[in-house]
DNA sequence: TCGTTGTACTTGACACTGTCAAGTTGTACG
DNA sequence: CGTACAACTTGACAGTGTCAAGTACAACGA
């Protein structure tokens, strides 16, 4: 079979991860099926196996994917405008939101290992780095190493919680009668971000505006 | 076949749904296979269909189970000793390790469904209610409603986030060298109530202790 | 005592899945 | 011209979720 013009040489692992990603945005992770995937880039039952060794490959490519482009969304923070505690949650949400079929892959262990895929592990790391320097930019450089590390973990907590529960938890149905969703969001934000630039001043921090 | 005294009439169902929750624990519920379920229940394949419906049943009734167990697990709190959100954050985290077969099945909404199982849902409201009266115990009870939903909500994801990360996330990896993952694990918790304690204190509300 | 009804399963079948193994095709290079 | 390799395809197999139909047995009304 001749290939269309838009699937040209190389294309076809594109293809075929669009085509996964797709998927999982609309069906959820469980549902993916390689036949599927394949199905629908328009190949062989056996071609995504080509590319990406197994079921588990395909899911840590996504992964890693979405760690980078994490870590990318985190440069690309905006803090003129906002404090930086707040600009940092509203990115980690919006990443969540609209790359909702990496999201929901990143953080899932058993389906395609941070412990068992090197790269996926290199992504993650790189993303987590990029939240440390993140930190710095709240509480001053001057910060102690390890309470660093504690106060990211407590935002990257904070931020993935609020994630999770978005777009797959819970809590969207639980808003009371009144109240949007997109409202009750910001003020989870915003009240989040006022209880770290709290924390950071009384560290003796410097709050940065 | 005579039944085995230890498998006498309706403990069918105990044995099938306890069997699914120790191989999710062990392999994830990515890897639940009913069939698998069956033979370690000693029954037939078909014999979990009876009483869960369809696989999503199965994951329906642990999620309900296990939001049940949360609301329980709220109730037992223990704030004597300490203040109520530290108390609520380690009970939270103390649910996922320790139940982490429900707790992986509670928020995926892709597998059983908040959204189509009420019975599921009902379990997952208790359970937010629960945590809302802990709200109003670390607040006061004269916080407004929707500032109180704002701020259970906030608190939901941070514990949920740590949650997340500690059992399956990437969290554990990288914890700095010379600190054990429990001790970074307090810290966070600690850094996390003295924080909410500060937002509460600011609020004018009563810090309670 | 007999037929009916209902529960608690079992057996059988089907389409579909992930994955191993073995082709096939085209392209690049010596 | 040969051969090596990448990029696939075709075929097969065991295992899966689930529909449909059967079986065993207890409870109950006539």
């Amino acid at each position: 079979m001749v290939p269309a013009p838009s699937e040209q040489h190389g294309d076809v692992r594109r293809l075929v991860l669009d085509a996964a990603i797709a998927i999982i945005e609309s069906e959820g992770a469980e549902s993916l099926s390689m036949r599927e995937v394949a199905r629908r880039a328009g190949v062989s039952h056996q071609a995504p196996y080509h590319y990406f060794g197994d079921r588990s490959g395909i899911f840590a490519v996504i992964s890693e994917e979405g760690f980078s482009s994490l870590a990318q969304a985190f440069r690309n923070v905006d803090e003129t405008e906002m404090p930086a505690a707040k600009a940092g949650f509203i990115a980690y949400l919006n990443f969540a939101r609209k790359h909702t079929g990496h999201f929901r892959v990143m953080f899932r262990n058993d389906i395609c290992g941070v412990t068992t895929h090197d790269l996926t592990a290199v992504a993650a790391d790189s993303a987590f780095d990029e939240l440390r320097l993140m930190v710095e930019r709240i509480t001053g450089p001057s910060i102690d190493p390890k309470d660093a590390f504690t106060f990211a973990a407590m935002l990257w907590s904070l931020s993935h919680g609020l994630a999770t529960l978005v777009i797959d938890g819970p809590l969207p149905n639980k808003i009371p009668p009144g109240t949007s969703l997109e409202d009750q969001i910001s003020a989870v934000i915003d009240l989040s971000s006022h209880m770290v630039a709290l924390e950071a001043a009384e560290k003796g921090l410097l709050p940065r505006q």
